[in-house]
DNA sequence: CATGAATGAGTCTTCATTCAT
DNA sequence: TATGAATGAAGACTCATTCAT
């Protein structure tokens, strides 16, 4: 793919992340998206095919970027501030993005859902990573037992979006520290 | 309103919730509700006078009987066992309407959505009630000190959406009560 | 069908008669089938579905409408005196409706085409028409031998069609008789 | 123009007949012809300006080849042999083109067409070889009296396509003597 | 009261054409 | 000379809403 196309479809993802925030995938237009990107209608079509098309690589690209970032902090050798810094990097991807977030908790759990075959790889990608730190963590005597770790994962990535979202829509004036530091007081995987 | 009429409005709030479960509020047409429902297209708008009016009458009715179900734990002396028996009731309602959890899940956190207006102050309902009973239960000494308890009803809320949500799309297989404890499990709230 | 909705259907058809005849089914579009016909849009939409429904409604109509003319003289007790009112009837048929024989021209013989389905049958119905007649011209001795009956009839329908479009198009000031006795004469169908 | 170049027109020209066989002119795209041409958009537009461009070249190109194969037979001295030469002429063209042969029996007769100023003079050079040919077996008393040379060669033309097009898309397994000389026997051009 | 045929503004999509490289 | 990314006017189709019956 030359330059240009890719600086074109990046254009459209952020476009369409602004867009959809407010209103939802559905009702965001092509038109206003590609207005919004600053490219003719025809543009989306030559570079994804279809709306559908350019939703299910917005996916790809958002989730592939979210999980990316959680993969950083993985590498610390104090399992609860690995966590911890997992959870802030999730809260900075989506105070970043906060209309993928809103897209993330909109489609995520539809049964069966348009994406759900697009989606479902790419949530299991996010909830192995936070699954290996868990794991970490309850190898160091701090997670409480009695949930299985994959179940646990789940739920703190579901958590992590919901609480952001709160965070963003409703609180936007509270620091993210705040929020991480919430987060992690929730959660049962703090010393005993 | 006549008990008929009642009839065919609780009919057309679940042919509503069943459709919109998988595609959103937004992608489901009149026509397919009105067929869901087995009337007419006409009926919605003799009842609802429009599609939004259905949507906000379908979020009023879905959110109190939500309200009703999570108040009846309150009474509970023992603080502990109320907040369980309120996560469960939760659990209990999601499972019987997974529309209108995926509805709320998708529509909550929209800034600004289309049905904010409505949805704000019913929000504002529930996450009062699941404040209260954290005041009990903090009253109890049970709550880990440093979060506020409005943020954590606010949180305990939409992770209780998203527990729920995952339980129901992706883990099908599991019971109640398992899903249940593992919220407790994870929340703070089980101190001590 | 309500007799409105089967009004609403007959101006529809004439409309897209009308216009295909010296564009093509392809290249007209809804909007201007529409207004020719002096309804909405969506009211094509409403009653066939999408422009495809209403072509193979189309086709359909005509087809059986011309069945219909070409069936009626089979009962002539002279069979010559029969092709030749079959052949007139058709004639009859293709200067009242132009737009349709310009259609089924186009139409006909594509390998495969969108509407091979549905005309395929169609033609059946109509050559089988012809063949019956040719049969009984046959038995009047008054058919030369050599050439397969349905052969002959296939021919017949396919050269009735193109002789009636030159002399629409082409020599428009022509009477119907000549043309029925040009269309006779060149048939070996007659008197040996 | 350069051999090349004439190679890259020929394969266009191809690729043309081949797409507009099942579907028509105006429902194949110009992206379709270059892909089964093997060259890009932009060489169409090298070549011949625009699709409308194409066409009118396609036309010519297909209505000269077929005149110069009619055109060899007239020299026959036997008037029949040569008319029978040209209608097996006409079949070799039509089964080795029967893109080219669809082309021309959905667009000759369009009232008024997008392409009929093309048309019509290359149509009348064809109806002038036939008519020639027919005056010659006329000469020879082979005739019947009664139907314009003219308006009998229009007829042979049309008939002639439709027959061709009847044998290909229906009935491929016959053999082309097979359908020439159903073709001889059903024109009076056999008299005696 | 209820219906369903009809409406038309608004969407998605196509495709001939252009033009920078 | 050839390419293919980009364009935008135009076309097929949708769907909330209306209204005569």
């Amino acid at each position: 793919m030359s330059p240009r196309a890719e600086a074109t479809r990046r254009r459209l993802f952020e476009a369409t992340m602004r867009l959809a925030r407010s209103r939802g995938l559905v009702a965001v237009t092509v038109d206003e998206i590609a207005a919004e990107a600053g490219v003719a209608k025809g543009t989306v079509y030559y570079n994804f095919g279809s709306k559908d098309g350019l939703v299910e690589a917005l996916l790809r690209y958002g989730v592939d970027l979210l999980a990316e970032r959680l993969r950083a902090p993985a590498s610390d050798p104090d399992p609860m501030a690995g966590l911890a810094a997992m959870v802030d990097a999730a809260l900075v991807f989506m105070s970043e993005y906060p209309g993928f977030s809103q897209i993330l908790v909109s489609e995520l759990w539809r049964a069966p859902g348009r994406w759900q075959a697009t989606l479902l790889p790419l949530r299991e990608n996010i909830v192995l990573v936070l699954e290996d730190q868990l794991r970490r963590v309850a190898g160091a005597g701090r997670f409480p037992q009695g949930v299985p770790l994959r179940t646990a994962a789940a739920a703190l990535f579901g958590t992590l979006l919901v609480v952001a979202l709160d965070w963003l829509v409703f609180e936007p004036g509270r620091s993210r520290e705040e929020v991480r530091d919430a987060v992690l007081a929730l959660l049962a995987a703090r010393a005993q």
